[in-house]
DNA sequence: TTAGTTGCAAACTCTTTGCATTTAG
DNA sequence: CTAAATGCAAAGAGTTTGCAACTAA
């Protein structure tokens, strides 16, 4: 953890941008969060709970200075609510999302699923893929036996 | 056009909604438009040229409704704005886009791709997919010529 | 020392809502 | 006739910005 501050710091450094301690407590919370998605509200509580004199100001441009840094990725979900998402360690894409339309939950895919995708876009299409944002929707594990142990008949043929 | 106005017509009827001048105003706004990718906004103020007296509210609640119903699709490409796209008929699934990053265009794909992939997703992670976005990030066909002919000398290992 | 950063409050943008009035079916 | 829909203006939610005070490097 602290070697991820510390390359997050060099990072900033490097474009004469300073680690103030706002901007660490602010990755701190990214970095014990990680398996979230947490929106710009979300890390601010959190952040306020290490840094009580923080403003959520401060936490927009943090997370807007992060992301062009391509330190966290922002998503939206489609509620309007932008998330933030630390990028992994020599991520080269983004990763995929299944979001349970009956809970909410997210769960992430770190595979890359898209390459052969990919390759099918930039040879028929001609467009050059720098980037890609794949969500499922749909009913996860835990939604799925719960309907079933309800006794729901939705005849499942699969 | 007039029997697709027809069919949305019955799908409210079916469920007792009304079909009001200012809804079959935006209809056809959405329908003269299914290139585009409009913004609640966009829509607002095309509709108003048939029918000036429409309130921008309206406009908001029609797009909902046709969004419940499943004749439209709300996206979001990033920026804080929803837009909204009809869905083609019969189309099972919500088709693809491709945004370049230079110049902003949207392309659209209909085609299919994710097949091979949910089956993987229902397998591996017992997520039973109901819909998806994708979406590509990147440089579409216009922006890479007009790289090259400006002479951006970035090697270009292709 | 000083360019960069902060907190605050006010401003902004997009979207939703309350309500009196109107209207499609 | 009446439940549903409309227009307007006001309210909400999320995000951005101006500015004087502050601070990391």
């Amino acid at each position: 953890m602290e070697h991820r501050i510390e390359r997050i710091k060099k990072h900033l450094h490097s474009q004469s941008y300073k680690l103030t301690p706002q901007r660490e407590a602010t990755v701190r919370v990214l970095l014990e969060n990680e398996e979230d998605h947490l929106s710009a509200e979300d890390v601010y509580l959190l952040v306020k709970e290490k840094a009580p004199e923080i403003g959520l100001a401060t936490v927009y441009r943090t997370l807007e200075l992060l992301s062009e840094l391509k330190i966290v990725d922002k998503i939206n979900f489609g509620d309007g609510v932008s998330r933030y998402d630390l990028r992994k360690e020599g991520a080269e894409h983004f990763h995929h999302h299944l979001v349970c339309i009956e809970c909410g939950s997210v769960e992430e895919i770190e595979e890359d699923l898209l390459g052969d995708v990919e390759k099918l876009i930039e040879g028929e299409w001609g467009f050059q893929v720098k980037d890609h944002r794949l969500t499922f929707h749909g009913i996860c594990r835990v939604c799925q036996k719960a309907a079933v142990s309800s006794g729901s008949n939705t005849s499942s043929h699969n």
